[in-house]
DNA sequence: TAGTTATGCTTAAACGTTTAACCAAAAAAT
DNA sequence: ATTTTTTGGTTAAACGTTTAAGCATAACTA
């Protein structure tokens, strides 16, 4: 009888809060422990399954919780316990399949630790990915991970974020410098790959449209492919290898630009599928068969290199494994609580994956 | 005299500010207010702007933050403020151009306005767009601005995010029955521009390879096709009226469809660029000749269209100014503090470009 | 000169959680 | 029967801002 009344009384005062809050305010954690006539820290320990509290209390703020539409407020939550949960990352750009894939996987590897992702954008530009940089900090992040814009050179920023004390992660493009983590792939190998392939398709001038010097990774796929000839003992001309911004524009000029030497290659390797996509342009244009006069390998896999025609070589990133391990690698800081940051490479091998564009003989 | 004991007096409080901080722990209002004794609260007014504060408090109050490298805390405020500043964004997916331009331009518009954004993909899938609006409103959003998956027909999810009272405001793939704000082309308008081009190309049997009948800009283009098809007096056949996921690999499967009829159309006007080009990969590999034997015309203008052979028509959804109108509207719901939520329609003209797809005589 | 107004702050409460420290009552141990 | 331990909480402070309300002091007004 006790029991009942009891019940009858609960139900009363949850009726009243909600007709109270009206669909109006959001219900706290205070309404939680008024309806239950309870204190608001044993309401946020039930929520949290504390020990200390019984199954009995747990199930009714549970219930309660589920009858007032209670979510936790975040910012609350955040504010108290010093993180907000959030991971920053910051991209050249979404719109190309690498990145967007990239994304993809760090999402789904933090958001099933908890954490959501606030992604940016610099569009290849220094002042806004400075721009990105503060937006961030601000929202208090729990770490960064970013590849870097091509025109950035300068790395006080990013000095900025360790200073902050928060995790800073890089992908693809990275700078030694920084001694952070770092996840890519073995570019210096990618060039050994494709230069190795094309002169097993009988190539004996093979040029090279790679990126900034100044960027480590095109740094390293130039080094590659000149340590490449060497080996196989090809002519290295300075008029062979052209640094470009590798844009599908830049990609059609610098191909331009190879055509009209005296001596042209018999092959191009371009160390960006847009850019490539590009030279590709060009020489269907003039009619020059590909791979026939000149083979063509591009670097990304981006699924266009499939849908052109010819169907474009091009070296495949590991997009998804640099996502997750990017991730991971936040996690593993997260997990301490003390920030320290360390030059902890992780290499991945890229694949050669081998299409119409530079294939002589089938 | 006097003066000179006190800058050196405050340059002292300062400096052991700076020590006992030790790049450590982030300095606080509070911080900045013990060094020049006065109160948080004046500090934070002064830091604001505020009327009420001397403009020699704000200066030596702004030099203090400058010095201590103070960063306000973003999660206290949009505590205290009851706003988070932050808007939330699903889309489908950010690797296709149309998406990845409207955020870029949404991001652009929000940024100048103070507000940043959180990216969320669906991946097409009913289950993860759920999640993420979870997601989002966990995060305390102010607003979401989103596109719908192609699985989505229960739009449950979606009034919870009105009954949370924030503004939710839907561009491109966005359903009626909400009553929100709409930001789109104008869907129907488009399927007639694309009949009318190939009828004056000389087509005579157009096939609509379209997609989910259930979306409403599908099916509105699935309307704009049947009517511009009675509008030239041509034959309305079943067999010519396809639905599709209009991914690549679907388009392929379902070009072949067209391709196994007795009566083949000599054009096929497909609903998205992805599967445009799985039809076109389909063509070209059995030697139909593109556009003299079957036209073809895809939908987004996606700039891979321009880099297949043949080149690919298309309609240009005029992203960048759906990123502009959809920040806009948020930021005019964020104006008003009551909200309002209003079936506001902003439909824009589509621009049909024509490439070599559908050119039959030059 | 008293009264009013403007200036430039301070005080204190609030936003919604979390958590360390404390405590009463019940259960177990001696 | 007394002490100890366990159970199931409570209290109060804290996170860093913002803001309404208050209050001296200075400056103007009549």
């Amino acid at each position: 009888m006790i029991f009942i009344t009891k019940v009858i009384y609960l139900l009363k005062r949850l009726s009243k809060y909600r007709t109270k809050l009206g669909n109006k305010k959001k219900a706290t954690i205070k309404d939680i422990a008024n309806v239950l006539n309870i204190s608001p820290a044993a309401v946020s320990k039930a929520l949290h399954d504390d020990s200390r509290i019984s199954e009995k209390t747990k199930k009714a703020v549970k219930q309660v919780a589920k009858n007032l539409n209670y979510q936790p407020n975040h910012l609350a939550s955040a504010l108290r316990k010093g993180k907000s949960n959030l991971v920053g990352v910051i991209v050249p750009r979404t719109n190309s399949n690498f990145f967007s894939s990239v994304i993809q996987n760090m999402e789904e590897v933090l958001n099933r630790k908890g954490y959501n992702i606030i992604i940016t954008q610099s569009n290849e530009s220094y002042k806004k990915e400075c721009a990105n940089i503060d937006t961030l900090l601000f929202t208090q992040v729990d770490g960064i991970i970013a590849s870097m814009a091509n025109e950035t050179v300068d790395l006080s920023y990013y000095e900025k974020i360790k200073s902050k004390g928060i995790p800073l992660i890089l992908f693809d493009r990275g700078e030694n410098d920084l001694n952070v983590d770092y996840i890519g792939i073995n570019d210096y190998e990618s060039s050994h790959m494709i230069v190795e392939h094309l002169v097993n398709q009988g190539c004996k001038r093979i040029a090279h449209i790679g990126g900034y010097k100044h960027t480590r990774i095109y740094n390293n796929r130039i080094r590659g492919y000149i340590d490449a000839l060497k080996k196989y003992h090809l002519p290295l001309e300075n008029e062979l290898l052209i640094e470009s911004n590798l844009t599908t524009e830049d990609g059609r000029e610098k191909m331009q630009q190879l055509l009209n030497l005296e001596n042209r290659p018999d092959a191009v390797y371009v160390a960006g599928d847009y850019a490539a996509l590009g030279a590709l342009q060009v020489l269907n244009e003039q009619n020059i068969k590909v791979p026939h006069d000149i083979a063509l390998v591009g670097f990304g896999d981006e699924p266009f290199t499939a849908m052109v025609t010819p169907t474009l070589s091009s070296i495949n990133q590991q997009s998804s494994e640099i996502g997750r391990l990017a991730a991971l690698t936040f996690l593993e800081h997260a997990k301490k609580d003390i920030v320290t940051q360390s030059l902890n490479k992780q290499i991945l091998d890229a694949k050669l994956i081998v299409r119409e564009s530079s294939k002589k003989h089938i």
